[in-house]
DNA sequence: GTGAAAGCGCTAACAC
DNA sequence: GTGTTAGCGCTTTCAC
């Protein structure tokens, strides 16, 4: 019995077709230098031989790899699962592997996963999940990218702004601005806000949005009870929970995502407050389950799955002289949840 | 101004650290055979340098990597998100990188998604969700890994059989048999069933479930309507429309998962029929929101982002002589969505 | 258009 | 315990 090698090389399929392995190579990856006829059957061969090429073999001698790096806060959240989803779409259309950090919006992690996927030689490293307001958070990661991109690196990010790298934003304060004049329009005088870390960039944008429309309705903004607590769905239940034992007199909770809202519409249901009657509530991502609660959540439609397409296309490309955006629109979508304050 | 490379080799740590090149590499990758004080001096050498290994070169060489692919239906859908949140979790802690690939509930795509995983000479390969009951549709996939386990990869599943490697399974047959046995045991005698495709194994389990709770309560089972639809909520959307089109006469739907149960509970909603006074609705998973629907959502919890963690961990074990079995608890969560018939 | 050969950066025998 | 060296499988000049 032959002593088989457990996988082929390159030079298997060579032979195989009676070329030189550089003719081989060339072939295989669609280089310009050889004739088409060769191309053709050396092609074949590897075909009908099943041979895949050793990615490694093939990173190291190029010194690139067709592979990008994704960094989101926690997979297990639907809006990362849905921007990932659309990375992974894209990705498997253009022949990447996709490799996916969590960072567990600890900056510290960010920047070890950044320089993690460094190491890796990925092609490409998207960023997605809010940035910090404190420059120095992020300082490290910034740094970190701006030599993997001197280097050749390409980097997008989503959502999050000053990384110096092609970005794609939502429209954050728009559909914060949307949202609150939809509460304020309904006759909403007092409105609490309940949101994650006012550390966040995301929530901070979001935020001047709800400012404006105050502004614009001539309505205080400072005297707004804000509610602060994780990002979650149980961070929505705790301030919820804590606006009420407070005491504040509000006929509506503005949530700064779909997570604290539902968190915000299950603890007033135990509580028996009728949404909306009692009290409105609205949320902000339109996360797949929004339409599906009762009340269906009033909410801002970011197109998740979309963004992340248009992050990893943005880092396909070549890198410009500038970094590039792309606006990724919102839409403000009206359900059960919202209503006529008292009625 | 002098020429600087891109990236530090692990020639120049050594150069800087006075030794040679195969005493740097041990030393870094905590081999025997350096004495203490040499490997703790190039370590640190290295770290002041701020040295990085290229895995390509160190997978090329040592013909493994550290990095695992993990094969999922969608990261979008909660159930693998999550699923994919453990795996990520304890693949930080290892030091592992992930690499995650949709099939789209494709067993073409998922046979292509393995030999891709297996050209990228990852370490382990981990495959989520559902197999097919049908043995030639999985017959590809089986041998693909098949080889890859022969060539000392690892490989791990998660509720699937018939694979022949390491598995993690859900008990989804007890489970089944739990909320049938919660749903007759309430007095219900006329249940729906809306499913995913009866061709996957996590259906067929599961109805096995649904099934013995019947028989051991002396109901019959085969008059029972079976509505199949895809495994999302748009699915039980459709399912439960279809339902009350038929004109069945039923008291409870029992969902095969908590998507579909999601999409049951939207459309009875839609149609002003009350959950679950007229209809009771019963989920399976236990997906993070299914405890904040109005009505909150009975069900069967499976530990998932455990079921992730076990996966990656019976994957970094040595290969043992016959595949090992792990079983994942269920635990029946009642809450609103089921009450006694036409109360 | 095609082939020969020099690496890419690292690991693992094998010498010493 | 440490150094030398031969590859790992591929891409890419450079000749022809």
């Amino acid at each position: 019995m032959a002593k088989e090698r457990a996988t082929l090389r390159l030079q298997d399929v060579a032979e195989e077709a009676g070329v030189s392995i550089a003719t081989a190579s060339r072939s295989l990856s669609g280089a310009t230098g050889v004739s088409d006829s060769v191309a053709a059957h050396v092609r074949a061969v590897a075909a009908r031989l099943g041979y895949v090429a050793n990615v490694h073999a093939r990173s190291l001698a190029a010194g690139t790899s067709r592979s990008v790096g994704l960094v989101v806060h926690e997979i297990g959240d639907p809006y990362f699962a849905e921007i990932a989803s659309g990375v992974l779409r894209l990705g498997a259309e253009e022949g990447l592997t996709v490799q996916i950090c969590h960072t567990g919006r600890d900056p510290r992690r960010e920047v070890e996963q950044i320089r993690e996927l460094v190491a890796q030689r990925v092609g490409a490293i998207i960023i997605a999940g809010s940035g910090f307001v404190d420059p120095a958070q992020q300082w490290d990661a910034k740094t970190a990218l701006q030599a993997y991109q001197a280097a050749g690196g390409r980097v997008a990010v989503i959502g999050r702004h000053h990384l110096g790298a092609d970005a794609v934003l939502p429209e954050n304060t728009k559909g914060g601005r949307a949202v609150a004049d939809h509460l304020i329009g309904l006759g909403h005088r007092r409105i609490a806000v309940i949101t994650g870390s006012l550390g966040l960039t995301t929530v901070a944008d979001r935020m001047v949005g709800v400012r404006e429309a105050h502004e614009a309705a001539g309505l205080a903004f400072d005297h707004l009870p804000v509610l602060e607590a994780p990002f979650t769905r149980d961070g929505g239940k705790q301030a919820t929970a804590r606006l009420l034992e407070e005491g504040h007199d509000v006929t509506a909770v503005l949530a700064l995502n779909d997570d604290m809202a539902i968190g915000a519409l299950s603890v007033l249901r135990s509580r028996g407050i009728a949404v909306p009657e009692q009290i409105s509530v609205s949320g902000f991502d339109d996360v797949a389950v929004a339409g599906d609660l009762a009340p269906s959540l009033t909410t801002v439609r970011l197109p998740m799955a979309d963004m992340g397409e248009q992050a990893l296309g943005l880092a396909l490309l070549d890198r410009g002289s500038r970094p590039r955006r792309r606006t990724a629109g919102h839409e403000l979508v009206i359900r059960d949840s919202t209503g006529v304050p008292g009625a």
